[in-house]
DNA sequence: TTTGTATGGAATTTCGAAATTTAGTAATTT
DNA sequence: AAATTACTAAATTTCGAAATTCCATACAAA
């Protein structure tokens, strides 16, 4: 039979990828019938999802997806430079041997993917493992911080980050960049190289941050 | 007659105040009885405090408040300082006469009732209002920062340590230091000195944050 | 045309009870 | 006495329906 947390991952994992339209209001009702359970279930359910701001309530017309948002995604990218460069500067100074192990072989695992991705003529059935490992990867950056509140931040932003872009780019032309920017990130996090780490974090998602306003020039 | 928002918040005030005590189970047959309502209306409530990380949500197991932890509260003054200074310094640049008002407004406002407060001899009366103007002087210290995500994610953090203190000294011995912190907060950012203040929130809240490896805000 | 007001259908919220699971206590066995 | 099992009470989760609220459309009035 189906549980409540079967319906959560289910629909956890659509809102992050490209099961429902930005915008879009989630019918209890709908839900309900898909899933075969009552309306107080899905309710629940929807309710622990806009926790991790995977959809949005309003008193008396219900749930739907977060629009897509150019500066919001650039709020998500500021916030999770802030916090992944912090907690992978913990890390680097906290995490010792284990760590360092954890990281490369999240990294392997990251690199190994988006190589053969990055070769493949079809990029669909590589859509899904790729989400998984970008996110094992940032997340074994911040995991040993020694912050759970930081690290469940994070969860909450990437997980919201993910939604904005949802495979933005379906080409995946941005996935050289990104093999050499995790390469950077990792290299500088091996060497213990602090400021080098937050910078290489930085750039990684600068594309999707929008330009500082300037000091000098009002 | 009583409705749902009124319930959420009834509860939100007694989990940021002293209402229940740490790592207590929130039944909620009781509040059911309580409130006067049904089983599902208390737990939609529940589930939208524990948004907030007000309470922790187990499968089969209910709902709890979180354990008073001196590490958690160390995690959750080291990111509101991360996200304060940010916002703050945002706030410099983009807030304008506007802001500085709003800002001197609320100092005033907390100033003028830490002063009373400084001088009664029982403190009773002034808790909550003092609760609520300092929350309202910081969130308009990073009001103008132009990131709802920031302001969001900061309001989360808020609650959480301000849940974990809960009046720790009821006797109010801090309010002569915190008396000058936001003093000087104020100065800092009205002069628009960044880095000033950013090191002025930093030492606001450092009693609260563990002296481990010296982390630098950049 | 514009503004405002009914109205019916759809979506939401609330309810009270049934079904399931947990937790605590007593009884039994080793 | 310690450990395991059985039982009971309480708490949680789920359900389906009733009550309420919203929304789109049609209609009336200015």
């Amino acid at each position: 039979m189906l549980h409540d947390t079967d319906i959560f991952e289910d629909l956890r994992r659509r809102l992050m990828t490209c099961g429902f339209a930005h915008g879009q209001k989630v019918r209890a009702e709908h839900l309900r019938q898909e899933f075969g359970c009552s309306a107080s279930t899905i309710r629940e359910v929807l309710f622990r999802l806009s926790t991790l701001g995977l959809v949005e309530f309003r008193e008396q017309r219900g749930f739907r997806v977060p629009e897509k948002s150019r500066p919001v995604l650039n709020e998500l990218a500021h916030l999770r430079v802030l916090l992944e460069a912090e907690g992978t500067v913990m890390s680097i100074r906290l995490g010792g041997v284990a760590w360092e192990a954890r990281l490369t072989a999240a990294h392997h695992q990251l690199s190994h993917l988006e190589k053969r991705l990055q070769a493949a003529p079809d990029k669909t059935p590589f859509v899904d493992l790729w989400f998984d490992a970008e996110r094992q990867f940032h997340e074994t950056l911040i995991s040993a911080c020694g912050s759970d509140s930081l690290r469940s931040t994070h969860h909450q932003l990437y997980c919201r980050f993910r939604q904005q872009l949802m495979v933005e780019d379906r080409a995946f032309d941005f996935i050289s960049d990104n093999i050499e920017h995790h390469q950077e990130i990792l290299d500088a996090a091996m060497a213990g190289d602090e400021a080098l780490t937050r910078q290489k974090i930085h750039d990684h998602l600068a594309r999707h941050i929008a330009p500082e306003p300037e000091l000098e020039t009002i």
